[in-house]
DNA sequence: TCTGGGGTCCTGATGCTT
DNA sequence: TCTGAAGCATCAGGACCC
């Protein structure tokens, strides 16, 4: 979607059509979430501090942002996307990649499809503007749908893909920032055509992961399928406040504020359980810190994240206020196999189960094929098997 | 000029387990 | 029973994306 939130308030708000729009915070520490394409030709952009932008475009409208009314948009226009792909990975609330594998025979030719979908967009949200991108690879598909923003439409056909990104600056390679470009460049490499020709054990060895990636994205390779939707790594709760705070009470405010939000939404997303949880504070310094623990058990409740928090807290140093108080937690486990007590009495038949099927795995693949998970910590202990010395299936018993 | 909030992924250090 | 190496998990910090 092209400047998305913006234009989600053009939209709703027919007086602000035409007129530079900047979603954000207008409290002194804002930033511009989203700027409408009116405003950007006076030099502003997204995350630029709000007070800034204000005055390099005094005439603009800034509006707050409204998420909800964004997230409702997203999933219809996502709910769209499932008519042209049963594969549909989304990126974030305003941009997703679709596997058109064999579609050509529903939709017709790459642009054909890429119309179709732009009039879907058009459609199910009431006049809301897409870009679209095609192409053979995730990365090639995004280029392209930036191209021609705003209401693009671009095909590059994948035998093409590499002139078309050689060309490009390498500020253009997907996970190339701010630190890694300069790094980049100290190396001579300034487009990504010059990336593409680089020898990849050379950029491995110069780059580490990153290297390898960016190998990888300047010759167009890695075609991967789309993934479909993913299930979250992290979540998190964080807020830069209006003023500095040192007193550890206020602290806990805060982070009791981000614990009961974050077991909220762990809780509506079906039971998921957090192992861990991390606090971020951020200084007037402007550095970052932060502490993670293990909970032990997993748990998805406001209390039990907050009490965690509370305990991280003391694990800092505490040499100066603090701008940004921050709760995550992460390392999920589905709430069904954390509840089953295998030492509770009424489980004892599961147990003795699962005790009799070892045995028969052990008899059937020798005695390394099997291990108990003996930690007396863990809540959600029971039986792991070696796969490696697995050469034949499973008996149906263990399933 | 004065820097958000939601995330993912990578790296290097360290300690534990096998 | 001891020891070293390898592999893994955890932790903290940082870069990046939208």
């Amino acid at each position: 979607m092209d400047a998305f939130y913006a234009q989600v308030e053009q939209l709703d708000d027919p007086s602000l059509r035409g007129r530079p729009v900047l979603v954000g915070g207008r409290n002194g520490r804002g930033v511009v979430l989203t700027a409408s394409y009116e405003a950007r030709p006076f030099g502003v952009g997204s995350a630029m501090p709000m007070s800034r932008a204000i005055r390099k475009c005094p005439k603009a409208i800034v509006v707050p942002p409204r998420f909800e009314r964004y997230m409702k948009l997203s999933s219809l226009i996502m709910d769209a996307f499932e008519d042209f792909s049963p594969t549909v990975e989304p990126l974030s609330l305003d941009e997703a990649f679709l596997d058109m594998t064999g579609a050509e025979g529903i939709f017709g030719p790459p642009l054909a499809i890429g119309r179709k979908m732009k009039d879907a967009v058009r459609d199910v949200t009431g006049g809301l503007v897409a870009s679209v991108g095609l192409s053979g690879t995730k990365y090639v598909a995004k280029v392209a749908g930036a191209i021609y923003k705003p209401d693009g439409l671009l095909y590059v056909p994948q035998e093409e893909a590499r002139a078309f990104l050689a060309p490009l600056h390498v500020s253009k390679l997907w996970g190339a920032g701010p630190a890694t470009v300069p790094r980049l460049e100290a190396v001579g490499l300034r487009t990504i055509g010059q990336v593409a020709d680089a020898d990849p054990r050379w950029l491995s060895d110069t780059l580490g992961a990153m290297g390898r990636r960016f190998a990888s994205l300047a010759r167009a390779e890695n075609p991967r399928r789309g993934k479909g939707s993913r299930r979250g790594r992290s979540m998190g709760s964080e807020r830069t406040l209006a003023v500095d705070v040192s007193d550890p009470a206020e602290i806990k405010l805060h982070l009791r504020r981000s614990a009961d939000a974050i077991g909220q939404r762990l809780r509506k997303k079906g039971g998921m359980l957090a192992r861990g949880v991390r606090v971020k504070l951020k200084t007037s310094s402007f550095r970052s810190v932060s502490r993670q623990a293990t909970l032990r058990p997993a748990a998805n409740t406001g209390a039990a994240l907050y009490q965690a928090a509370v305990e991280l807290l003391d694990r800092f140093e505490h040499t100066e206020p603090y701008r940004l108080v921050g709760l995550a937690a992460f390392d999920f486990v589905s709430e069904r196999p954390q509840q089953l007590e295998l030492f509770d009495p009424d489980r004892l038949a599961e147990r003795l189960r699962l005790e009799s099927t070892m045995d028969a795995i052990r008899k059937r693949f020798g005695r390394d094929a099997v291990k108990r998970a003996e930690d007396q910590e863990r809540p959600n202990r029971g039986i792991a098997v070696n796969l490696d010395h697995l050469d034949a299936p499973l008996p149906e018993t263990s399933t």
